[in-house]
DNA sequence: AATGAATGAGGTTTCATTCAT
DNA sequence: TATGAATGAAACCTCATTCAT
């Protein structure tokens, strides 16, 4: 709708805190009361804007838990469809991070997203243990929101912030990183070798 | 000083944007105007109660650099000392983040944290990898700022938000990880060339 | 417009500098922050309501610029006039040159007023020398801004100060002023060679 | 004293409506709270900074009444200290004008000098009818106070204003429209012709 | 639904003045 | 007498929100 996109729009240039309803209403050419006629007020829009890019993460995040195949191939797979969303969207995943500090609704959303994150990943842990693919003294309930933040965090200061890193490089060492983390072998070298210390 | 004091416990109490001079003079039971005596305006004593709190941090982050010793265990001593001054400012270093994406002096600062704290990691690592205790194909330049991320952005979550976890098995994990994402033994393992998990 | 009218009306009772923003807003019955929808702030105000006033004392002293007749008739009616307009917005006219001191705007207006009432004086002395009315010695570079000093800042201490003056003896004696600084004969005395007090 | 001179040379900086208190201490190099062992507030020290002026208007227009002499030359006399001491004292004899709109003390010592001026103008008128040097039929109680106005606002345009006029044509311009209107004779004039009109 | 003038609470900031030392 | 921190009244201005049209 006309006004949720000039919301995003000016929420994007301006920031949440220097957005007025009136930079809003201006930017969609309406009058200032039309505003209220589909909004309670600035959160109210500001958390349906970002309801669609959670929703985006949540995709990128939850999709592609096929079970078979090769589990690092898999794994980075899943990190780069994460790190293009969150490329995609950084502006607005920068503004709910801020956001988050002060709506409570927000902060839930925010939370939710994370709390969906880490339970993927810890259920893919566990998949792999039961795989024999990661070993079991491994704590997915530390690991995956240790794995998750850093891998969040760091598309933060890449992507909203001003870190500079190069594409191809940046994703497979992150990849590596989670892989060195979890012991994670392939499914090719577990049935070769015996087992686990990350290469 | 009795404002600066006032002004950290409103800040902490009701977040930056909900604070207003007003609360921050009657909580130090001051005048008015008073507070423009000492400071320019809101941004102004955020700006010097935060530069306490970033210091704190720089302080865990920096000190502690002995060279000899067990490689591990100076980590560990490490992530205990940033873990600790984190919980002990934990809603001062939630505000930095919340202010850091509106004060661009407090998002430099806070940018200058990162950097050096980074910076201090890289450091590390090359030594460890110039003592044979970390792999030379190790890209320091991005797994320095994965585990920055992972550990203060954990840290946020865990003290900030509402995530729970118990004190020491979160530390040693976190040490864990780093120590299983840079490959790093300890001396006395690479001596003795046998695996372990660390302490 | 309703505010307009209630800051000339708080202006004259209480003059500029002891005028608030909001006694202005009580006159007229409005909100505080109805003010700001029309005006950016207080000298804003007042500049559109001086410009009311500047605007109708350009209208005494540039119209009626016919060139025949009576030339001493004229000179009367013009001066007639102007002291009409100049009592009828005293008030204002007070507050335009004490507002003059400060904000350059008004200064701008209040200047650009006499220098078009001189320069309408200029003009007709140049007509009248060279009709032969005025002789050829008068300057009137200065004599043009001389008159006009003294028939406005008379005006002030009349209409705006305290002083008090008979209406008609007043008027005639500053148009016979202007005809013995001028030397103006009438056309008819000029032709006739008779000196005569103006009517 | 210290901060009578710190408070003119602020005034005639930054004008009265900006100057503060505080401004003033900082020139004197004093502390704000010493001010007021001296003055009761702005206003006052505004008033004694101002008398050192207005006395120094009224010793140029009262003094040199010597009544023997060239009654055109004594004149111009007159004007020439007029104009010396409106010049030199310019920065704050527009102050004063600007602070006579707001302060009733300022207000009642600017009347009193243009009182004493028009006085002044007026016995001298007197005293020159008394003599047969100005024709009877002048009215001294309106042509004193539009001479004095003539005199004392062109000044006001030419030193405090923008104005820029040649000193000696000026001054010269002055006393000559003087004469035209009063059809001063010079004593001499007077014995050799019969009488006034002005040259 | 749309409009946009009007609202007024809520914040910011200044500065003349006081007063304990 | 000198100091300067503290005072607080009084002004300023913004902006989310309402409401009559």
């Amino acid at each position: 709708m006309k006004l949720l996109k000039a919301a995003r729009t000016v929420f994007e240039r301006d920031g949440y805190f220097n957005a007025s309803v009136d930079d809003i209403v201006k930017e969609a050419g309406a009058a200032r009361g039309s505003f209220y006629g589909y909004f309670e007020d600035k959160r109210h829009v500001f958390r349906i804007v970002a309801s669609e890019v959670t929703e985006a993460v949540r995709q990128a995040v939850i999709s592609g838990s096929a079970t078979t195949g090769d589990a690092v191939a898999r794994l980075h797979a899943t990190n780069l469809r994460y790190l293009e969303v969150y490329r995609a969207n950084a502006a607005m995943f920068g503004l709910v991070e801020q956001v988050a500090t002060i709506d409570p609704v927000v902060s839930a959303d925010r939370m939710e997203i994370r709390r969906q994150h880490i339970s993927r990943v810890s259920d893919s842990i566990a998949r792999w243990q039961e795989r024999g693919l990661v070993k079991k003294d491994i704590d997915a309930d530390l690991v995956a929101p240790l794995l998750v933040s850093m891998t969040s965090n760091f598309c933060y200061w890449w992507f909203v912030g001003s870190e500079t890193y190069e594409w191809d490089r940046a994703a497979e060492t992150i990849t590596d990183t989670w892989v060195r983390v979890l012991g994670l072998a392939s499914p090719e070298r577990v049935r070769r070798k015996r087992g686990g210390s990350p290469d």
